[in-house]
DNA sequence: TGTACATCAGTGAACGCGCGTTCACTGATGTAC
DNA sequence: TGTACATCAGTGAACGCGCGTTCACTGATGTAC
């Protein structure tokens, strides 16, 4: 097995040997670049070193390789947040490693999370198709981290606050709308998601 | 005075009399329907029936043409934060309808709301330039509602968070994300925000 | 009030461009014998 | 090990399309006299 071609430079022949993976890396990035919109198949191709046409023996067409590309990205955050959530220390600690990894997601991977939002009827990640859903993780974390529950408040209500909160920072963010010299946006998260946990119920506030 | 033209329908003769509003008001739907990248200025002459060549006699491109959008959107905002915050009640009466207008402006005005976050370079609106600033009146909003402050947490500090909050529930509603059995979102927003001052300090939570 | 004329908003045809997609093809790969 | 051949990934040319923009023009408006 020969080592896949890993940039433009290294095209070893006819074929190719990764076009369907090198097809989808390129389109990460200029979706991370330019938006969803402002992608092309031409371009992608072209950074590939292949011609467009050759994009129509791995995918039916444009849409097919967005709705790959988001399959992905949701697959890579899950994985992400899984792996947050399942590390050392206490469940708070788990829990704001999971926020933080949230937002590093969005930061690190910008194509993948424009793709997961604005790419509808996403394809099934090709491994692994019963991966946890992200929210269910958020979900699970908060109900571990806080397993007193939240006087009387529904936790899937303050999931979505959580939610929220953090896809809200990542979009800000990420369009540059948070002033420059300004708090940092993982103490922005910590801080927001400590005051919804505490401000929704008296027995979590104690265990903080 | 004759009446501007109001609709596809009643073109009065050779000249329209009101395409500049026209063409924003059609740029305005458009990108409501299809997002600012699948907005063309063939599609919106078209709906105000009228050559694409016509624009150029109002905007320098397309791209000035968006930029108008943005600049109106930006004002309209600013207006409807400001009425809401002028209104009667008590500050957190005035406050939470403040919130209340921001989701709406983001749910009722989807072309404005993304032009606002989407188009770099905004022209200034044409009205009254030194409208206040809808970050400005947030801030203003939160020290006059709690005027003991928040327990030395800085109020720009705060604004943030329910900036962030605001924004995040009215883009994953927009993308319709937000479960369909499930917490409205003013309910979503309106605890959220409460929560967030509660959990900044122990003053601010004496006042509610 | 009527006429000449300057102004300018909109026309219609054309442009160059880049897009997504198709098609018959060709070159490389790997398997059967 | 060598050869014939099936497979199929990528080529290259072409397509129809819609885009933003330009240009010389023309029709309507409104003002000066």
């Amino acid at each position: 097995m020969r080592p896949w071609r890993e940039g433009p430079g290294d095209r070893r022949g006819y074929h190719h040997g990764n076009l369907k993976e090198a097809l989808i890396e390129a389109a990460r990035r200029f979706i991370a670049e330019r938006g969803i919109g402002g992608f092309t198949l031409v371009d992608a191709a072209r950074l590939v070193g292949v011609t467009p046409a050759a994009l129509y023996r791995h995918f039916r067409g444009r849409e097919a390789l967005l709705e790959e590309v988001a399959g992905r990205g949701f697959a890579d955050l899950a994985d992400r947040l899984a792996r947050a959530l399942t590390g050392r220390g206490t469940p708070l600690e788990r829990f704001t490693r999971m926020g933080e990894a949230y937002l590093a997601f969005a930061e690190e991977e910008p194509g993948y999370y424009a793709a997961i939002f604005e790419v509808r009827g996403q394809a099934a990640p090709a491994p692994a198709p019963d991966r946890p859903n992200p929210f269910d993780l958020l979900l699970e974390a908060l109900r571990a981290t806080f397993p007193d529950g939240f006087d009387g408040v529904d936790p899937r209500f303050l999931a979505l606050e959580v939610w929220a909160l953090s896809h809200g920072i990542a979009t800000l963010s990420a369009a540059g709308q948070l002033p420059k010299p300004g708090p940092d946006k993982y103490e922005l998260l910590r801080a927001g998601v400590l005051a919804l946990v505490h401000g929704a119920g008296g027995r979590a506030k104690d265990k903080l």
